[in-house]
DNA sequence: ACCATTTCAATTGTGTGCAATTAAATTGCG
DNA sequence: CGCAATTTAATTGCACACAATTGAAATGGT
């Protein structure tokens, strides 16, 4: 029979639910934390062919679907800040893919624009969601919800975060 | 009406169903990166008074379960290389939590013990799972349920790697 | 016993992530 | 208009992640 029993914080006796919530299988933070390697992982060697780490995939896929976004937008999109995205967009202007333009109507901000090259890119990519639910699970539907819920919990986290 | 129908790969005409797969908040990999960085954040101040980084939390967890292993053995529950744990361990070291152990009846292995200081730290870290249960969802059900499904995911991620 | 192979951790180099600071440009209030 | 507050990206410093290499130690076949 599970105890339901709850220790107050100074006690030492008995062993309460909390030892249980320890273990690092149970925790989903771990669980979210090494699929999350796992899966750029295995997004390596698809990328390899285009010459892209995972991160940078990521924003491309935002400039494919968003030209011309301040460095500030493209944060907002991927919850990542400008100590993150300002080296990494450099190494895509030196990569030939993207422009980095200072916006004239306001001089602090740095505009995003695909080059011809970061637009053809966009083709060599079209196969690889595909390849990727494949290797994943295959169950498109399955798939679909899981992200869903990842979603969801990615808001109730930020706004937990926030919150404080 | 959806179109099934499988464009070859040099097609060119009508946008296929590939298009739809490339949008950012379709894709699982960035709906599992983007929750596993706000777990992080949300950890960050729950872990600040252990003085501990989140990474160095999860190695803890697991030298909480069972002591004595070897940086091999930590790298293979964490799927983290030597390259990655070395200098995690080595902070912790200097942190008084652990001691880095060279075997003497394998000389090539080093194996990690708590000291008294680490192993006095689990009490403070018992709170922890309860807080981030709270803020992540709260049923607990689900929660369970979701880690479980990435567990499996994680799983099916790291086949597919070693297939490749 | 010898030596090639294998197994380990450590090191090196590149690329994120993020907090904190800096510096420039803009905005808004009096 | 003048100036403080705000906004924005860049910079700096620290801590992961991981590929590739190194070097020491153990293993296994002959």
């Amino acid at each position: 029979m599970p105890r339901t029993k709850v220790t107050a914080p100074g006690a030492t006796s008995a062993p309460d639910a909390r030892e249980q919530w320890l273990r690092l299988d149970q925790q989903l933070c771990f669980a979210l934390y090494s699929s999350s390697l796992a899966m750029t992982k295995l997004y390596k060697p698809l990328l390899a062919p285009l010459g892209l780490t995972y991160p940078q995939y990521l924003v491309m896929l935002v400039l494919w679907e968003t030209d011309g976004l301040a460095v500030g937008q493209l944060g907002q999109r991927l919850s990542l800040d400008s100590g993150t995205l300002t080296p990494l967009l450099k190494r895509l202007e030196a990569l030939g893919h993207i422009e980095r333009r200072r916006a004239r109507d306001d001089e602090r901000r740095v505009d995003i624009f695909l080059t011809p090259t970061g637009r053809k890119l966009r083709r060599q990519a079209l196969d690889i969601p595909g390849q990727l639910a494949c290797a994943s699970a295959c169950d498109l539907q399955e798939l679909a919800s899981l992200t869903q819920r990842l979603h969801q919990l990615r808001s109730q986290l930020a706004a937990a975060t926030e919150a404080a």
